[in-house]
DNA sequence: CTTTAGACTTGCAAAATGCAAGTTATACTC
DNA sequence: GAGTATAACTTGCATTTTGCAAGTCTAAAG
């Protein structure tokens, strides 16, 4: 995929956010990315919630494309090559804490189910 | 639209935000709850994105639902009585916040014409 | 060299979105 | 208070996106 063919919809930052991130899957991936660290592209599609495999190799080319993900090993071969984020995508750290703050405090009454604290983040080296 | 419609993924809050969240439209509803304060239907609709009419009445609904919004006067007819977040719903302010300045920062090379800051209201007639 | 398995790709059904037009009812005008 | 204008939706259908199952390709293991 080619960032140039992203469709910005305005010139609101907000919107823009959106276009790349506004949708059920891309930040559930960029979540994995920041709980568990580098993934490959199995381990991504274990996630609980169930990503299809056309879904996930459409977003990670989108977010690769926007220099948001990357390979560990840009020059190798795709298989056990894992994914990891780049500054820009790790940047994405704060707000999806927030969104999970936000969901705990404001959706408990309708999800009961739902945890009380995400997966403790794993250290980065 | 019923609460108890909502279809939950799984037990991750970042993941339950997005069940609701999750979607090209919805948060754009709240950023301009957030910009503008109270608005109508009909301004709602007048943003520069250009939501369609039945998407607005489907966010709207679901969004009343979960009480993140509601009508400033919830007795008195539809016509003209705006909608406005309640406090579950201004609690994104900072999640939106947070994604409009991310988007500044990380996505300023792929969409040039992005600005610094969001929109200013645009008059109906 | 043969087999295995990870990383996709493809094809098609189902659901969501987008668009235009239609409907309902309330507020405004006379 | 009758008529009209218009805000707030609703409906139907075309288009796009998603979801699922199966298939392909190729590096790595044996």
């Amino acid at each position: 995929m080619d960032s140039g063919e992203m469709k910005w919809r305005s010139a609101c930052p907000i919107c823009s956010a959106l276009d790349v991130l506004g949708d059920r899957w891309t930040m559930l991936i960029v979540r994995d990315l920041i709980v568990h660290g580098p993934r490959t592209y199995s381990e991504l599609l274990d996630s609980p919630e169930g990503i299809a495999t056309n879904i996930l190799a459409d977003r990670l080319s989108l977010l690769s494309s926007l220099m948001l993900v990357e390979r560990v090993n840009p020059d190798s071969p795709a298989r056990n090559n894992a994914f990891r984020l780049t500054k820009g995508g790790e940047a994405l750290r704060p707000v999806l804490e927030g969104l999970g703050k936000w969901a705990q405090v404001n959706l408990k009454n309708f999800h009961q189910d739902m945890l009380r604290m995400p997966d403790s983040p794993k250290k980065r080296k």
